[in-house]
DNA sequence: CTCTGGAGATTT
DNA sequence: AATCTCCAGAGA
């Protein structure tokens, strides 16, 4: 009787591979192992050991055993099968996923202990020939250092491994015993308000084991304040935590927040990491290491061992969902995660998602509110303006400009908010109509004054801007419309001495620019921020006073369900971004549309009372989180290729629960010369549309189809366009 | 006749 | 995904 064992492998394949376990060797699930494929050798996962071994098949063995521990521990394993079967993705892709780019490659899962150098006694700069600056310069520092300090120090302070070892080969300075991280002290937490000291009190103890809490905080209500001393308190020595944040809030200053009060425990995973911190954190997170991690969505599948609670900040924030490939939910994952390590999951946001709000009412979640701010910040005043017909200067309105001259006066900061960059959304003939557009996607071109280009936001499409009409000459063609870039430039023409900073994706592009931007606004000094999305996101500007945004009408009749949930909590997330000081804030909203009655609800500022009413229409119209609802998108050279293909997928499905919508073209149909097209699949319930997807799946990619065509499933899709 | 590229099958 | 095989069509 030969041993067996089935095996992950990191290819986008929705099966395992069977292989033969040599006479001898020892494997438990999640181990790393070797094995021939075809004529490669690859890495792969171990799922399970002696199952049966398939009939007419001769398997072949496993070549090694990469180490003789299994690298995934189990909870880890459990959430990615979990999800691979939820989101319909291959598992091998989902486990790998979960491991650093270095051990996915085979690399040994062992990190390179960071060497550690001193100076030596009698070493001193004098000796360096003169032009040996750096060196001379190092070895100075390195004298001046209190212990000796680890490679990766030396080179945080700006100096090579070059020069380092330089100064080894002249035996000026030698590699010595790691040293323990000097023990950080940690200060003592601010206390808690009789408000945040309620609510803090209402959120289950970690002792009770799994359970999930919606933590509803308005805008500055200090929701920060209850994590931090929610882990003080409640964190044992020898658990670890992990923070969800999104991308745009895992800033300097968050970390900074954070490491004032727990020192060294902390650490933070994010995209810019390169392979070898990947490695080394990773590693001191799977060997159990008490750190509390500060991450972006992929840190839920970190390889935690013992997990004293996980909190998702901003839960509502639709960048906890993966946009492509594997189409997760960190936020929901999170929560599954909670649940298998048994810890408490705290969910917190002014704006929460419609789903979290629901499963709040319904009991699934406790619900805890905090609804006011600290100290003397009172919530700021909504108002709304409205723009038809008035003159408009760059898209303000005068009562806009004036309300900007009164705060910049009184020496206070002002926030505008403007959804699109660039300089003007479209350029236009205003002779013959002409209208710019992308000849790859159905789009217009963005005008992005700083380099004279017109761009595509969809594709990477860009092409200098033409001074006269491309269709009939004429000069009378120009920029339309209002992006970033021409409101700062109105604006610094109409407030010549005030700074205006403009913060976008083009104005943050390089590292840290966010980090100079926020220092600078933190200073306190009177100005002008204009930006989009991002200035709506966690940060905190306590001499903003004022909040203009620009146009609030794209949301309100848009063909997306999601529009108006997003609408609100955009708005309210910025107008939260004023007043949090001692100065009352206000919040300008432009607007067509003053008598919408969304619009005129987010003016109560009373968000749950919104959320109860987009609920009641969920409910009616029968859409989530009351049904369940995935997306079968294609794309192909030909709109007709995806329809048809979404047409015999529709032709596969049975079953009275399942309501279709489509197939329909994508409301962006033609992206980047791909056309694209889809099917809306709702259900009455999960497990009933997960087992129909999981059969479709498996159709799908049995059978034969044109091959630029390209197909994927969305489970409970953010955007349905 | 050879060379090349695209489609399709295969991977345990 | 990465290979490999097969076969049509181009070029000599």
């Amino acid at each position: 009787m030969i041993q067996t064992a089935r095996i992950a492998l990191s290819r986008p394949l929705r099966r395992l591979f069977d292989y033969q376990v040599p006479v001898g060797m020892r494997l438990t699930p999640g181990q790393r192992v070797r094995v021939p494929f075809g004529r490669q050798s690859l890495v792969g996962l171990v799922v399970e050991t002696g199952v049966e071994p398939p009939a007419g098949i001769k398997l072949r063995p496993i070549s090694q055993v990469l180490e003789d521990w299994p690298v995934l521990p189990p909870e880890t394993r459990q959430l990615m099968q979990w999800a691979a079967a939820y989101y319909q993705h291959p598992l091998g892709e989902c486990l790998f996923m979960s491991l650093p780019p270095a051990l996915r490659r085979g690399r040994p899962a062992t990190a390179n202990n960071d060497l550690f150098w001193h100076a030596l006694e009698e070493a001193t700069p004098e000796a360096l020939p003169a032009q040996a600056h750096r060196q001379k310069a190092l070895l100075t520092w390195l004298r001046s250092q209190p212990t000796p300090c680890s490679q990766s120090t030396i080179q945080a302070a700006g100096f090579t491994p070059d020069q380092i070892r330089n100064l080894k080969k002249r035996n000026l300075i030698e590699e010595t015993e790691p040293q323990p991280p000097l023990a950080q002290a940690c200060e003592k937490l601010p206390s808690l308000t009789h408000a945040q000291e309620r609510a803090f009190g209402e959120i289950p103890r970690p002792e009770l084991g799994f359970s999930a809490t919606l933590l509803y905080g308005i805008t500055g209500s200090g929701k920060t304040e209850i994590y931090l001393h929610y882990l003080q308190r409640y964190l044992k020595q020898e658990q670890q935590a992990l923070v969800l944040v999104p991308e745009i809030n895992l800033t300097p200053q968050t970390v900074r927040r954070f490491n004032r009060y727990f020192g060294d425990r902390i650490c933070m995973w994010h995209s810019a990491l390169n392979d070898g911190e990947r490695l080394k954190t990773w590693l001191r997170i799977r060997n159990g290491e008490p750190v509390i991690v500060i991450g972006t969505r992929s840190s839920v599948t970190l390889p935690f061992l013992s997990l004293g609670a996980i909190i998702v900040d901003e839960e509502h924030d639709t960048s906890f969902k993966q946009g492509e490939g594997f189409r997760y939910s960190a936020r929901d994952l999170a929560v599954y995660r909670g649940h298998l390590n048994r810890c408490p999951v705290l969910l917190g946001s002014a704006t929460p998602s419609i789903e979290s709000y629901q499963n709040a009412t319904t009991g699934k979640y406790r619900l805890v509110k905090l609804e006011e701010r600290v100290g003397e910040a009172r919530p700021p005043t909504l108002r709304l303006l409205d723009i038809r017909s008035r003159p408009l200067e760059g898209g303000l309105s005068p009562k806009a400009i004036q309300a900007i001259r009164e705060r910049i006066e009184r020496k206070e900061q002002v926030l505008v908010f403007v959804n699109r960059r660039g300089f003007a959304p479209v350029m236009m003939c205003f002779d013959c109509g002409h209208i710019s557009e992308c000849p790859r996607c159905d789009s217009r071109l963005t005008y992005h004054r700083k380099d004279r280009a017109l761009r595509c936001h969809h594709c990477d499409y860009q092409t200098a801007a033409p001074e006269t009409c491309p269709a009939c000459a004429s000069d009378a063609y120009s920029p339309v419309g209002q992006g970033t870039e021409r409101t700062e430039d109105i604006l610094q023409a109409s407030f010549p001495e005030t700074p205006i900073i403009r913060v976008d994706r083009d104005s943050t592009r390089n590292r840290g620019s966010i980090d100079r931007i926020l220092q600078q606004v933190n200073s306190g000094e009177s100005c002008i921020l204009v930006g989009t999305q991002m200035l709506a996101k966690g940060h905190d500007f306590p001499n903003v006073s004022l909040v203009v945004v620009v146009n609030a009408d794209g949301g309100l009749f848009s063909v997306d369900f999601r529009a108006p949930e997003q609408l609100i909590q955009t708005l309210l997330q910025v107008s939260g971004r004023a007043g949090r000081g001692r100065i009352p804030g206000t919040v300008l909203i432009q607007t067509c549309h003053s008598e919408h009655s969304l619009l005129n609800q987010l003016c109560t500022g009373n968000y749950l009372a919104m959320a109860e009413h987009i609920l009641a229409e969920r409910a009616a119209l029968q859409l989530p989180p009351y049904r369940a609802m995935a997306l079968l998108r294609a794309e192909a050279t030909t709109m007709e290729e995806s329809l048809a293909f979404l047409d015999g997928a529709k032709g596969q499905l049975t079953g009275s629960d399942l309501e279709i919508w489509g197939p329909l073209p994508a409301v962006i149909a033609r992206r980047a010369e791909r056309h694209r097209a889809q099917l809306v699949l709702i259900s009455n319930q999960k497990g009933p549309l997960q087992r129909q997807l999981q059969t479709l799946c498996h159709h799908l990619e049995e059978q034969k189809k044109p091959s630029s065509l390209k197909w994927q499933i969305d489970v409970d899709p953010l955007e349905t366009g």
